[in-house]
DNA sequence: GCCGTTTTCGGCCCGACTGTTTTCAGTCG
């Protein structure tokens, strides 16, 4: 629709009404053909979204997208992805040049054929060109929290059958690592044949690449994402998990040692050199245990110090899940949240939380409504009166994430920051700067006394946006010498900052908090994948602030103040 | 296309940047 230049508000109903069904606890198709309830009941679904459901339940399409359907190849979609180029653009490429694959607007952009329409030229060939470099380097790859669901809705499915004893998935998603290419799944128990039969018979399955005695390969739904089962006897359990949990890198190193310890390490076990005797199979702990190591938790197995730290008993006594006490980063309605202060408290409060900070978005946001100065003072004083009156059962720290802008100050004065408990500085717009101005201006938010953490620090969305450029040993180490925390951002998207960069700061001294950045309640079960990422980057619990009791906490910020 | 009403039309988050302009369209967030 935005392709032929549609009504933008009747585009903006469609996203709406898909929204709305996303989040709807009831299924939208069974009030279709229910008595008593109705979509339209649903807001954001009206008559016409209504009809075209209608349609979309009796027959999988509807008339409006087949007439689209018509009129422009589905593959110009893919041309959306690129960033650089909107609707009105693919339109033009396709109007003008017939431009409708990704491939088709390389070549048109090496030809310089896109300079000769109106309103493109050089520069534009240049970053189409780079965009699409960024696109295919992450295409094929899958958001952990995409892979979590797949193989949670896997194993359920897998488990229901009689004669599977224990399915557990593998691979990259096991290490936690930000993006996965396809998912490993390893099941025992005595019906290995009907095991993968099942499995290939899921509904969601679109194409089943392969069906051994063993093994089964899938796509998964239409995203199709590549997921492999192998079904495996409970003794060598241990070794198949080990071997496909990798990394490569990490296995590689492991065989090595293996070899010089007169000893061959395969996905079966591990066994001695002359004569073939398994030493170890059934646990992991046994197989590094008789390479002389500790177990190594999968987030680190990437051959990069991991080994030596285990031969040394040096490896550090990883953070938890459990030992997070609250979440720093959440947005209310009050600028682009879903939910509002009280809901976000309660669900937090379930959670098993003893504190949160409301952190919506500072003014220069103005698309999110984001807080002036007013704005803040008043909130800051309802936050104080709400943790008096102890309603919420839950400590609020009245909190910003105030932007940061290009100059290096903040978007709010340092009185308004100053009411606040807790304040969170990000880059939200011009990002495409020089690395040595991104830095001073970084700098700029970490010596600003107000400011007690610096979120989402690389400004990355996976697959979609690389880092901006800037001087990460810099900004850690005056993060270090000013006491600011950098974040470990949870959202799937960001991951932001991730498992090198962790271990570079911490080293200088640096500590973090991990936060979700919910923008609605359901966002704050993504701190699983924050407490993965720092992993990744070797944290202990004394690394992250979040874990603190609340006075320990609340004291540290006001020290900062 | 949805919604709410000042109830059957009119409003719907908008500012900044970029690259192409010769006064601004397109994209992004």
């Amino acid at each position: 629709m935005e392709i032929a230049a549609e009504d933008g508000f009747r585009i903006r109903s469609y996203r709406n009404a898909a929204s709305a069904i996303e989040s709807c606890p009831e299924s939208v198709m069974a009030m279709l053909g229910s008595e008593d309830r109705k979509v339209t009941d649903v807001p954001g679904i009206g008559k016409g979204i209504a009809s075209v459901l209608e349609e979309l339940a009796k027959r999988g399409s509807f008339d409006k997208r087949d007439k689209l359907l018509e009129k422009y190849p589905p593959t110009a979609l893919e041309l959306l992805k690129i960033q650089g180029l909107g609707p009105k653009s693919v339109a033009l490429l396709f109007e003008h040049l017939r431009i409708t694959s990704v491939d088709d607007l390389e070549r048109a952009c090496k030809e310089h054929r896109l300079a000769e329409l109106p309103r493109m030229g050089t520069k534009l060939e240049e970053k189409v060109l780079r965009s699409i470099a960024a696109y295919r380097n992450s295409a094929g790859r899958f958001l952990i929290n995409f892979a979590q669901q797949t193989a949670d809705t896997l194993s359920t499915y897998l488990l229901e059958m009689p004669g599977v004893e224990r399915v557990q998935f593998a691979g990259s998603l096991r290490r936690g690592k930000e993006t996965v290419g396809d998912l490993d799944l390893l099941a025992t128990g005595p019906g290995a044949e009907q095991t993968l039969e099942h499995f290939t018979k899921h509904p969601r399955v679109h194409e089943v690449l392969a069906r051994g005695g063993n093994k089964a390969s899938i796509r998964f739904g239409l995203e199709g994402l590549q997921v492999d089962l192998r079904t495996l006897p409970a003794a060598s359990y241990g070794a198949a998990m080990q071997y496909f949990t990798g990394s490569k890198e990490h296995n590689v190193a492991l065989r090595q040692r293996a070899l010089k310890l007169g000893l061959t390490l395969n996905e079966y076990g591990l066994s001695k050199l002359d004569g073939g005797q398994i030493v170890a199979s059934e646990t992991e702990q046994e197989i590094y245990g008789q390479l002389g190591l500790a177990w190594i938790p999968p987030e680190l197995r990437e051959n990069s110090g991991e080994i030596e730290a285990a031969e040394n008993n040096a490896l550090p006594t990883l953070l938890e899940l459990g030992d997070m006490r609250g979440d720093l980063h959440m947005h209310t309605r009050e600028t682009d949240g879903r939910a509002t202060l009280e809901e976000m408290a309660e669900l937090a409060r379930e959670a098993g939380y003893e504190y949160i900070a409301i952190t919506d978005h500072s003014k220069a946001l103005a698309m999110a409504n984001g807080l002036d100065e007013a704005r803040v003072v008043a909130f800051a004083e309802r936050v104080r009166r709400l943790n008096e009156d102890g309603g919420l059962g839950i400590h609020i720290f009245s909190g910003i994430e105030c932007d940061i802008m290009r100059d290096g100050r903040m978007d709010l004065d340092d009185s308004a920051l100053a009411s606040l408990d807790f304040v969170i500085g990000s880059v939200h717009n011009n990002m495409n700067i020089e690395s040595a101005e991104m830095t001073e201006r970084l700098l700029g938010a970490i010596s600003n006394p107000n400011v007690d953490v610096i979120g989402h620090p690389t400004g990355r969305i996976l697959m979609h946006r690389e880092s901006y450029p800037f001087d990460f040993e810099r900004i850690a180490a005056a993060c270090a010498d000013k006491g600011v925390w950098l974040e470990v951002n949870a959202s799937p998207e960001r991951l932001d900052i991730h498992g090198p960069l962790l271990r570079a700061a911490k080293a200088r001294g640096v500590k973090f908090v991990i936060s979700t950045d919910a923008h609605h309640p359901k966002h704050l079960g993504n701190m699983r994948y924050g407490v993965v990422t720092a992993r990744r980057g070797w944290l202990t619990k004394a690394d992250v602030m979040n874990t603190l009791p609340l006075p320990e906490l609340k004291s540290r910020l006001a020290r900062r103040a």
